[in-house]
Order: structure tokens, then sequence, then C-alpha cells
RNA sequence: GGGCGGUUAGCUCAGUGGUUAGAGCGCUUGCUUCACACGCAAGAAGUCACUGGUUCAAGUCCAGUACCGCCCA
């Protein structure tokens, strides 16, 4: 084995190997509940980011988690059409040639998009293979597959059956760029500050005027009245008048509308049916007219009169000019307000009153409030929960329409002849209800959260009653980031309850959003995107899953730094050489044995007993969802604990000059493979290779399998738990740290060997035996033991180190600093006498003593008599100076 | 306007009422020790934002304040 770990090597190598064993496709057994994640399919808008990576990690942990505890285990990828943001990708690459795909046609567009997403498809697929995602590939789907497409058609004619489709004139937002009406979820909000204009309408028939306010002047030529708030006695008089509309000389009324706030502006206001979701529904109440004043292109239409033909933006100073030139510009001030923007390409969206495709969200979130209150559904964080309920609560009727090319084409027919429609899952070619020929298809797409919504469901095969759908549904967790609760996963549990009368999945699992180094979100825009495959070819795929994973918290974002990856690397590499050391310990002739039980070192049973509670831990960790935690804990074990003293003593009965009695390589080898399986679903290439390795050294009987991720997740063994052997070791750990330290503090040379006399009291015997790993570990020699502190009075010249239960003397012949040592040990004993005045109080609190558990009280005790006893030597020793 | 989150070592963050609050990075010092310099050893470093409360016991629970960030309208 090579000095490091060079995971390029052996990477591709082992996802083959799965590959080729077809370990990622589950056996289906009706007599075990299967373990199921239905991956959020990526946008085929291009690569893969470190978010994909971030959920591809945390989901392999739990599949690979719950396919080695023996758990039919599916885990079903795919890659998402992804509407506007795939066109808005394939229309730059267009204007890059030059043209647009209009001049293109929609046939040859069609299959230039067709042929990207196929590529970008394969890319992701390649892509996520170097993650080492373990999902089953045999399933992958494409949201515009022909199964899932069936899937949106007969969710649709559904819907429409029952009346939660429908088509109507609301009040949209519409991205001129994109020339489509989006979501309100696909409209970004930003504060901006512009003007708020003063305008003067003369009235019609008598000499006043009224003064309103706009943001947007240009809406003047879409204005069909003058709102007032009917309590608002300043304009009392007004109501019923008519008033001018400057620019293009247009009579409107001044009507009285509760929806006026008479704190804005000047109390009165215009309003634009057409292009103000407040005023639209004025205009509804009041059975005022709409008029629309844009084009699609966002540039002014023939009901803008002189101003036709302009950009609204231009128009808007035309309007302004002529206004100011007629003295009807009362006043501008600044003003703050939010504007919607297109989610997808920035542009400021339009509100436009627009003839589109509607759900009745209403009566789906019902239930969807409902799983989730009675616990059918749980949210992890669970701080989310209020979150989705409250946008449940408050939900509003889906535009689900799109005026784009990409996507499922909305499954209803226009009649010519009798002007009925036909809502059909196949394709027809004569209306249903006159039977003419002459029928037209709606030339829109739907929304792509749409057939998201689908997802669950869709790919296991609904609306066919498969194999697939009987038994992976509903799936188990949904895993996936917080910025798409409401696009995805709210509505998947609307849509999966809908149609399948089941929940989606049990558990949905919210993980945070990583962030660069300074804190920023990653995006194409800001340049500050980290490529997944140039760090993992870095740093190799397990530093990189697992400095998107470990030491996190559910819904936490993530600040993903170099510091973070090189930390990944480095452990890698730690258990790459201690793998090295057992190996080279082991030899070639080395036969596997059992664990003798009753007949182990010290060491052993601490290492074992350490072992198992940290096998304990992980797996409450992973059953509570919390991942980030439980590969630290792994970490600290394997380093700190395994690594930096278990191997290290291992190698002081190796190398001891008489044969051992006892090897340690046993357990050596026991603690590693354990740990290796414990490891697996957080850094999978690693833990295969190093198991592959040491499963060659072992005798052909070792009981192991083909490959470490078929092998059994660990489970804790209570019988192993060793408190006594920890405490020895707790103290013989304590005394090689002392010795060290006081080393230091005194400069001695690093090779010279110094005295050291341990006082061991009560753990003097089980002490006794670790003479030689504190004389190599601490390079102390002789090293002896004194069984009662009377019996050896350190001298003059002597550092006397005081521990928890034990003490340690090291003459020091070359020591000067006397005065220095007294102030350390003064500095002790006044921490001491704190920590023994903290216990006194609590152990005198008759409250203490009455209220809590006895098991409390009495570790409270036995650490009051550990801290007076440590006291009373710490005394005694600064009394000498 | 409504809601959510954060505030813990120089930096980035864990910490799910019960030791003297931890890790990684950085810093200081010393080590080419036969698994590993992607390493080893030792060390310095904290008013757990602030105020009040609950509790035998609070970084942890409650109420409020300040600042930062996010979501919704």
């Amino acid at each position: 084995m090579p000095r490091a770990y060079e995971p390029g090597n052996v990477e591709q190598k082992w996802y083959q190997f799965w590959l080729e064993k077809d370990y990622f496709k589950p056996r289906i057994d009706r007599e075990k509940k299967p373990f199921v994640i239905i991956m959020p399919p990526p946008n085929v808008t291009g690569e893969l980011h470190v978010g994909h990576a971030l959920t591809a990690t945390l989901e392999d942990i739990m599949i690979r988690w719950h396919r080695m505890k023996g758990e039919p285990t599916l885990w079903l990828p795919g890659v998402d059409h992804a509407g506007i943001a795939t066109q808005v990708v394939l229309e730059r690459l267009l204007a890059e040639e030059g043209i647009d795909r209009h001049q293109l046609g929609r046939d040859q567009f069609m299959q230039r998009i067709a042929q990207w997403a196929e590529n970008c498809r394969q890319t992701i697929a390649r892509q996520h293979q170097r993650l080492g995602v373990s999902c089953d590939w045999s399933r992958e789907r494409f949201t515009l597959d022909e199964a899932p497409s069936r899937a949106v058609r007969t969710a649709f004619v559904r819907l429409y059956d029952k009346g939660l489709i429908y088509r109507g004139e609301r009040i949209i937002n519409w991205c001129p760029r994109c020339a489509t009406a989006l979501s309100d979820l696909e409209t970004d909000h930003k504060e901006l500050t512009g003007h708020l204009y003063y305008v003067r309408y003369h009235l019609a028939d008598s000499d006043g005027f009224i003064t309103v306010a706009t943001t947007r002047p240009e809406t003047i030529l879409g204005d069909t009245a003058v709102a007032v708030n009917p309590k608002d006695e300043r304009f009392k008089a007004m109501v019923g008048k008519k008033v001018i509309l400057p620019a293009v000389n247009r009579a409107i009324p001044v009507i009285a509308d509760e929806a006026v706030d008479p704190g804005f502006g000047t109390g009165a206001v215009k309003i634009t049916p057409a292009h103000d979701p407040v005023d639209f529904e004025v205009a509804q109440r009041q059975g005022l007219p709409l008029i629309n004043i844009l084009n699609p292109d966002a540039t002014m239409n023939e009901n803008a009169g002189p101003y036709a033909g302009l950009d609204r933006f231009a128009c808007r100073g035309a309007i302004l000019a002529d206004l100011e030139k007629d003295g009807l510009l009362v006043k501008v001030e600044p003003y703050a307000h939010a504007v919607g923007h297109c989610q997808r390409c920035q542009t400021v969206i339009e509100p436009i009153a627009s003839k589109q495709w509607f759900i009745n969200t209403k009566p789906l979130a019902q239930p969807a409030i409902e799983a989730v209150v009675d616990g059918r559904i749980t949210i992890i964080p669970p701080r989310f929960t209020r979150v989705y309920l409250n946008w449940m609560e408050n939900i509003r009727d889906w535009c689900i329409s799109r005026q784009l090319w990409w996507g499922h084409p909305i499954p209803v027919w226009y009649c010519q002849q009798c002007g009925e429609l036909t809502v059909t899952v196949e394709d027809v070619k004569a209306c249903q209800h006159c039977g003419s020929a002459s029928i037209e298809p709606d030339p829109d797409v739907l929304d792509t959260w749409f057939s998201s919504a689908l997802w669950t469901h869709s790919t296991l095969g609904w609306p066919d009653e498969t194999e697939d759908m009987g038994y992976f549904y509903p799936t188990t967790v949904m895993e996936t980031g917080y910025d798409i609760l409401f696009f995805w996963v709210a509505r998947m549990i609307m849509m999966g309850l809908e149609d399948t009368g089941n929940i989606p999945f049990h558990t949905v699992y919210l993980h945070g959003l990583i962030r660069d180094e300074r804190g920023e979100k990653m995006s194409k825009i800001r340049g500050n995107v980290l490529n997944p495959i140039d760090t993992l070819e870095k740093y190799g795929t397990d530093a990189l899953r697992f400095a998107v994973s470990t030491g996190t918290a559910p819904g936490n974002d993530i600040k993903l730094t170099q510091a973070r990856l090189e930390t990944g690397r480095n452990f890698a590499n730690k258990l790459w050489n201690a793998t090295r050391f057992v190996l080279r310990s082991i030899g070639t002739d080395w036969t596997g044995q059992a664990i003798q039980w009753g007949a182990l070192a010290l060491e052993d049973r601490w290492i074992l007993s350490r072992l198992s509670r940290t096998i304990a831990s992980v797996t409450s960790l992973m059953e509570d969802f919390q991942f980030g935690e439980a590969q630290k804990q792994i970490y600290d074990f394997l380093w700190s604990e395994f690594c930096d003293w278990y191997i290290e003593l291992a190698k002081t009965r190796l190398r001891a000059a008489t044969e051992p009695v006892l090897t340690p390589l046993t357990v050596l080898v026991y603690v590693l493979e354990t740990s290796l399986r414990l490891l697996h679903p957080y850094m999978p290439f690693l833990t295969e290779e190093l198991w592959q390795n040491l499963k060659r050294h072992l005798a052909s009987d070792w009981p192991v399998g083909e490959s470490i991720m078929v092998a059994p997740y660990p489970e804790a063994d209570a019988q192993a738990v060793d408190p006594e052997a920890e405490r020895v070791m707790e103290a013989v750990i304590e005394i090689i740290r002392s010795i060290r330290n006081t080393r230091i503090h005194y400069n001695v040379e690093s090779s010279r060997w110094v005295e050291a006399q341990i006082y061991g009291g009560k753990l003097t015997p089980a002490i006794t035996p670790y003479s030689q790993a504190i004389e190599t570990l601490a390079r102390a020699r002789p090293v002896t033991f004194i069984g009662n502190r009377e019996e050896a009075p350190p001298g003059e010249n002597s550092v006397v180190a005081v521990l928890k239960e034990t003490e340690v003397v090291i003459p020091m012949e070359s020591m000067v600093d006397l005065e220095g040592e007294r102030q350390r040990l003064e500095k002790e004993i006044e921490q001491s006498q704190a920590e023994a005045s903290r216990l006194e109080s609590r152990l005198n609190n008759s409250d203490f003593l009455a209220k809590a558990p006895a098991a409390v009280i009495g570790k409270e005790r036995d650490k009051l008599g550990i801290v007076r006893d440590k006291l009373e030597r710490l005394r005694q020793q600064v009394a000498k100076f």
C-alpha cells in the first residue's frame, strides 16, 4: 500500500464493481418493509453543483445504512426537464448563434433542446456516479419520459373532471423575456427604490381635479377608474363624477371601494384592472372594464394610442414628459417598493390579466395540512412544520399553464364547431362533444412543478397498479433543500394524497444551502459555484462527502471551505495509514481468530467498550437524522481513541522484547473492520478499498461477504461496555499526558529519559502492567509504582502532578523554576476549591437532595470525594515550597 | 407588516437540562519517533449577544431587548 491514500486510483474501480454486482437494485421481499427515497431530479440545464453533492451524500448515507441493515432499499434517480430554465439556457445558446427560437421553428427547436437534455442527462448520471451514489439506475426516470408524461396527463384530466382545474382570466405574473405566465412562487420580489409620481386628473364636466399617485405612470393608459375609500370625507363629493385620463383623454368614473388605503399617496388611486392584482379585484366588484395595454414582449399595444409600439420603460419616460409639459405632474417622491422579477432570467415581470389554466388548491391543501398535523408526515427539522402550515393555510390558486414549447402539453383540445373542450389522457382527432374534426390542441405546456408534484408516484408507475407502486409507495424519506419546501415538497404532498389517497412519504428531511467561504449563496451569476467534480478530483469523493456533511445540523446552511475539504482528505489518509499499520502488523502468516472475551488486556476491553458505546450513539443519532453529529463521533472515535491510544498501546505490545501472552492483532482487526462498516455509508470508496485490503489478508474462513456495502451494519454490544476498563485507561492516559506535559513545561530534551514515580492509590494494581507503555509513550524510565503515598515521599527537587485519582512524581535535578511550579499548584488548588465549593453547596441544598434523582446525587457525592482528596494532596504538595 | 433562524475560542461551526462548554482551521513551542508531516506531542485562547424568569441544576427551557440573515406578503 502506498504511503498516502490516492482516491483517484480506487473510486471508479469500486463503483464499477458495485454496478456489476447489481447491489443498487432492491430485491422485493414482501416480508420486509422497504426503505425508499425518490431522488430530487436535477434540472437538465447543465451540470451538477455542490448542492447536488450534498443531496446525493445525505441520501446515499441513508440508503447505504438501511441497505446494510438488510432492508430492501430503493433509491430511484431521475432528471427534470425544467421547462423555463432549460428553455432559457437554449435560447441563450441560440442567441450566440444570432437566431431566436421562432426563426428556428418549433420542431427544430424541440429537436435541439431534446438533444441537449439527453446530453445533460448522461452528464448528470456520470457525475452522480463519481459521487458514489448507490441508486438503482435501472429505474432512472426523466420527467418527459412516456410513463411520467402519462401520469401528468392522467392527473390533469382527473383534476379537471373534479372541477379542481379551471381556465380563467386572472392577473398572472408575465415575464416579457420568457413570454410566459409564471406562478407566484416563480416570481422573486426585490425591494427597489423607484419614484412615486403624483398626477392630476381633471374632472370631466367641472373645473376641479383629483390627484392620484402611482409608481408606474405608463399604466395610466389602462386606467378604467379612479377609486377612493368610501369613508374618506375628503373625496365624498367626487364619487360618481368622471375624470379625464391624461395622455389618451378618456373619461373614467370616480368610484368608492374599501380596498383603497386613505393613507397611500393622496388617498385617491388609479384603477388599472388589467395590470394590477388589487385593481383587478376592484374591477370585479365594481364591474369595471379591463384594458390591456401591453404586447407579450412588454411593448405598448394599440390601446396605448400615441404610445403604441414603445417599450414599457420608454413609454414611462414619454408619458412623464408629456404630463410635465401639460402641467399635470404635481410632484415626484423617491419611493421604495417590491418589484417582481422572473426567477429564471431576472427580467421585471408584469402583472397582466390573462386567460390561463389554474388549480383550485384549497381543497388539495386541506388533506395536506391534516397529514402533517396528525403526524403521518414528519418534517425535520421541526421548525419548518410551521412554515409549511402557514403557507398551506394561506395558499392561493396555482397558475399551471406556460407559454413555452419545452414541457408537457396541456391535454386539452378546443372545438372550432361547438366551442366545447375535450380533455383526455390520449391524443384525440375529433371533438368528444360534437364529433367535429376541426379541433385545436392547447398550444401551452404545464408548469414543470406540476410534473414534479407527481414525482413520488409517477416514477413508480402510477396510474398503473404496478408492483413497484404497491411495494414502494408511500416512500420513506423525502430529502431535499429547504428552499424548495413550497415549490416541491408541499405540492408533492397535495398531489400524492390527491392521486393515490396516501401520503407520498413519511419523513421530510430538509438540508441547508451550501454557501461559499464568505457565506454567500452559490450562483452562476455570482460566479462562486464550486464544481463538485473538480473538487472531488482534488480532494477525493469521500473528502467532499465528509466536508458537506460532517458536523452539520439539519436545515442549517453550510459554509464549504477549503479547510473542511482538507479535514476530510486528512481523515481519509489517517484511516488509510491506520489500516496500513494493521496490515503490516498482521504480516502474511496470521490466521484470523475470534476474540477471546474472557482473556483480554485491559486496553482491549477499553477500546471494545468505547467502540460499542460509539456504535450505540451513532445508531441513535442516525435514527434521529443527525448524520452530521454521527459522522463526527465516528471521526473522533477513530482518530482520538483508536489511532491515538489503542494503536500506540498495541505497538508497545507488538514490540515487547518477549512474545506477548495476548496479541492485540485480533482486537485491532476487529475494531478496524467494525469501524469501517460503521463509516461506510459516509465514506464508501475509502472504506471499501480498506475493507477489501483487510479481507485479502485475513484467513479464508473470516466471516465476510464480497463487499462492505452488503456487509451488516454494526450493532452495539451492551456486554462489551466496561466502565472499569474505561476508568483505568482514563487514568493511564492522564498519567502519560501529565509526564509529557511536565517534560515540555521544563524544556526537557525530547530524547532524554525522565524518572517517574506513580502513586496509583486504589488503581495501582490495574495500572502497574502499563509501566512499559508509560515508558514508551511518555519517554519515562524508570517508572516505579507506589501503593501508599507515604512510602516514598518526594524529594525537594521534584515535580508532582496531582491527577484525578493518581499522582506522578518526577524528580528534576535540572528544575530551576520553583516559583512557577508553586504558582501552578496554587492555581490548581483554587480551581479545585471552587469545584469543591460548588459541589458542597449543591449537596447541602435540601431541595437538591429531595428532588434530584438518587443516581445524580450519588454521582455528585463521588465527585466531591475525589475532588477533596485531590485538594488535600495538592495542599500537601504546595506546603513543600 | 407577519414568520423563521442565528449570535458559543482569532475564524468556521457542533453542543437533544446533569463533569471544570467541545471540534476543525489558525496561532505558540518541540519533534524527519520504524502507519501517517494529509503526521505526532504539548500549549495559549470563552462574560455561551444582553436583561429578567422557571428549575435542586440553564449555553440548553420561557419572556423580552439588540444586531445579523432568510422566508412570506
